[in-house]
DNA sequence: TAGCCGATAGTTTTT
DNA sequence: CTATCGGCTA
């Protein structure tokens, strides 16, 4: 064989605890692998290394994702070191692995064979129209409560038949989810919880597939395994029950996605169901320099209930954390871009350098300040793909040629673009369905010829249901957009944006032409797929639904790259601006009153600064303009909990004046000359950036310091009380440490 | 029925 | 501040 199989090959790159970690014996597993310590590494050669031994093949394997990015690569990384065929390997995420299971055996789940996947703005759409059925005002019950109700009952197992309500608040809740369960079940639709409940349930119920499926994986492989809810680890339970070895790589220090119901404890629950003696820790970290990685390892040590490892590494300490307390967010923006600029001066490429914030909101004035300094940025978040509007309107199109009863869908499109069905017409199709007890396509077609414009509607939608089964998905796709009128509309619309929308559907025409549903891994075709002509269709709208369309950051771009700490989870940068560090936006105000809330943003905090390669900048923004007003904000606990040692205090320049002057002059000395270092400087025990309170101003920071000699004028911003000069010899400031 | 205007709310996000 | 949504008017 041309391929070279020797286990020295595969493993000779590993340090010891990758070793021991990749090649551990049949067993259950936990590895608890921190930042940059090659996680997806040592799981992704675990797999090929089991394969490799007769351990394992592809059909014994069951590896779990937690996005279909992650999933691919691995696919990638697993096709390159192995002369397998991995196509038939269940491999994915959750969620598409349970749409796989749940297509295979649609019958048994009791779920049509068309099924249909809602997104969360389909579900929410859905939700806004039950409400609206039940007359249940918006005061009375927020769509968005009901929605996260529904979700976080799935996610816990729980059906509304088993809900016991004691309060009457309680009751109207279970009551709608009790209604939603009909709606879908009407409409043939099933949410992203109910693809891994069905799943769960489908196992649970039917011992014989439950049977085949626990005897077949022998080896079940868990990534980001701290990022799992409750009923995904039920599942995995579930799946191993036959006796196979569950081993699941993750760091309980990374979990930031609480609040859509991941829970860590799971980590201590598999120790504990599944007899594992102690994590496999991986401690070794290969991405960050020493005072980056101190930095983390000191933030994170000031959580509790941790399963408790500590990150080192061989390389330098490199450079000290850069630390910029600005006047205001224009400056802090304006700080970014300058510094930037000088990064890709000294060599770093564009696409290495990230600028993370907390909340999307922040993103607008650095977009702003970048674009105004002329460096090309890219900005992750927001809308994607599949989510914008004309691609949800082409794809309901879609879905009614396959399935008309899909009232979301109906709705969605029946007036769009405007064709005069307005909503006196549509309340008439929704009383007759309810009177008839059927959809609303049965409805509107049992209106006859009277109503015109339906009459018409019904006709279109005849069209592409007879055309569904003979003509190719791209071809399908195509007259689709076509002879719906969405292509016209948007191209006769006055805004260039809503033009713009005819290049997406055009995009998702080439979408179209590129999908092959056999290709791909993650998809399943049906035994009968030859019968069943408008499979394709069917997997395409699946995926579209499964995958929104990549958002997270790609290598290669030539571009400053802007997005949420939570979106740079996984990704490494060689320069990495943290901003916006004020204490109530990082740590979010509103997780600090929260139960274990503040633990979660510091695990968040870890994130962030572990994404660091070189060179880490942290900034606030002693003015920020938010919501329309200016709010005053202190330092950020977290920025405090750096050992200053590891700081680099930098000031800004006293006025803009002066900067233009040295921007005008000698732009590549900006760095030194705007911000002036004052590392070590003592002003009389303060230093600035440091948070003091004053019996009569409350908290504030010192952005500015003068030594006098016997003592030091100090400049605090108090926020709402004003920034003050404070003389150390006279004024009564406690430091707040 | 369609388009416009005013009120309102406003973390983090993948599936 | 600004995006979105619902209600109101032409």
């Amino acid at each position: 064989m041309f391929f070279q199989n020797s286990d020295n090959n595969l493993l000779s790159s590993l340090n010891p605890e990758q070793l021991a970690a990749v090649t551990w014996p049949p067993q259950s597993a936990l590895v608890l692998a921190g930042a940059g310590s090659g996680k997806t590494r040592v799981l992704t050669t675990r797999i090929a290394w089991l394969m490799q031994n007769g351990q394992a093949d592809v059909h014994s394997i069951l590896a779990v994702t937690f996005t279909n990015k992650a999933a691919k690569e691995m696919y990638a990384r697993l096709s390159a070191m192995l002369p397998h065929n991995l196509r038939a390997m269940w491999l994915g995420t959750f969620h598409s692995l349970c749409h796989r299971m749940l297509r295979l055996h649609a019958q048994d789940a009791g779920l049509p064979k068309t099924f249909q996947i809602l997104d969360t703005a389909d579900q929410a759409a859905l939700i806004k129209r039950l409400l609206k059925q039940m007359d249940i005002a918006e005061e009375r019950l927020h769509p968005r409560v009901l929605q996260g109700f529904i979700n976080a009952q799935k996610e816990s197992g729980l059906r509304a038949s088993v809900l016991e309500a004691s309060d009457p608040h309680t009751r109207l809740l279970v009551q709608c989810y009790t209604e939603y369960e009909d709606i879908c079940r009407r409409e043939g639709v099933v949410d992203f919880a109910e693809l891994m409940l069905r799943s769960y349930e489908l196992l649970e119920h039917n011992g014989h597939l439950r049977r085949h499926y626990q005897n077949r994986f022998r080896h079940i492989l868990v990534d980001e395994f701290q990022d799992t809810n409750k009923l995904q680890y039920a599942w995995l339970k579930l799946m191993a029950g036959g006796g196979a070895s569950v081993f699941a790589v993750g760091d309980d220090d990374q979990s930031i996605y609480r609040f859509r119901g991941a829970h860590v404890g799971n980590m201590a629950e598999l120790m504990r169901e599944f007899h594992i003696d102690g994590p496999i820790k991986l401690e070794q970290n290969y991405r960050s320099v020493g005072h980056i990685l101190q930095a983390a390892n000191a933030v994170i040590a000031n959580n509790e209930e941790r399963l408790g490892k500590n990150l080192r590494t061989e390389a330098e300490n490199g450079d000290k954390i850069r630390f910029l307390s600005a006047y205001n967010d224009l400056e802090e923006a304006r700080f970014i871009a300058e510094e930037s600029r000088c990064l890709q001066k000294d060599g770093v490429p564009l696409g290495q350098i990230a600028v993370l914030y907390r909340s999307n909101a922040q993103s607008r004035i650095i977009e702003q300040q970048l674009f105004q300094a002329g460096i090309p940025y890219k900005i992750y978040g927001g809308l994607r793909f599949y989510e914008r509007q004309e691609i949800k309107h082409a794809l309901a199109y879609l879905r009614l040629a396959v399935n008309p009863d899909d009232d979301n869908a109906l709705l969605r499109v029946i007036n769009f673009p405007p064709r005069g069905i307005g909503a006196r017409s549509i309340e008439n199709i929704q009383a007759a369905a309810a009177e008839q007890g059927c959809s609303l396509w049965q409805a509107a077609c049992g209106m006859g010829e009277k109503a015109v414009k339906i009459a018409a509607f019904v006709r279109l939608i005849n069209t592409f249901t007879e055309q569904a089964p003979v003509l190719s998905l791209p071809d399908m796709v195509r007259e689709i957009i076509d002879d719906s009128g969405l292509y016209r509309h948007y191209q006769n619309q006055k805004q260039a944006a809503e033009q713009e929308r005819t290049e997406n559907l055009d995009e998702l025409h080439t979408a179209a032409i590129w999908f092959k549903p056999e290709d791909s891994p993650f998809e399943t075709l049906p035994e009968n797929a030859a019968e069943q002509p408008t499979f394709p269709i069917l997997a395409f709208l699946s995926n579209a639904a499964l995958e929104s369309g990549e958002n997270q950051a790609a290598e290669g771009q030539e571009a400053v790259q802007l997005m949420t700490v939570h979106a740079a989870k996984g990704l490494e940068f060689d320069a990495v601006f943290l901003s916006g560090m004020e204490e109530g936006r990082f740590p979010s105000e509103l997780s600090i009153n929260e139960r274990g809330g503040l633990q979660e943003e510091r695990r968040l905090m870890y994130v962030a600064i572990t994404r660091a390669r070189k060179k880490l900048y942290i900034s606030m923004a002693q003015q920020r303009m938010l919501h329309g007003q200016i709010q005053f904000g202190t330092t950020s606990r977290f920025v405090d909990e750096i050992p200053a040692e590891l700081m680099h205090y930098l000031s800004p320049a006293q006025s803009d004046f002066a900067r233009q002057q040295h921007l005008s002059a000698s732009p590549n000395r900006i760095r030194q000359d705007a911000y002036e270092s004052i590392e070590n400087q003592n002003f009389h025990g303060y230093r600035i950036g440091e948070n003091v309170r004053h019996n009569k101003f409350g908290t504030g920071v010192i952005i500015d310091a003068l030594d006098k000699g016997t003592s030091a004028k100090l400049t605090v911003n108090f926020g709402k009380q004003g920034i003050k000069e404070l003389d150390t010899e006279f004024a009564k400031l406690e430091k707040l440490n």
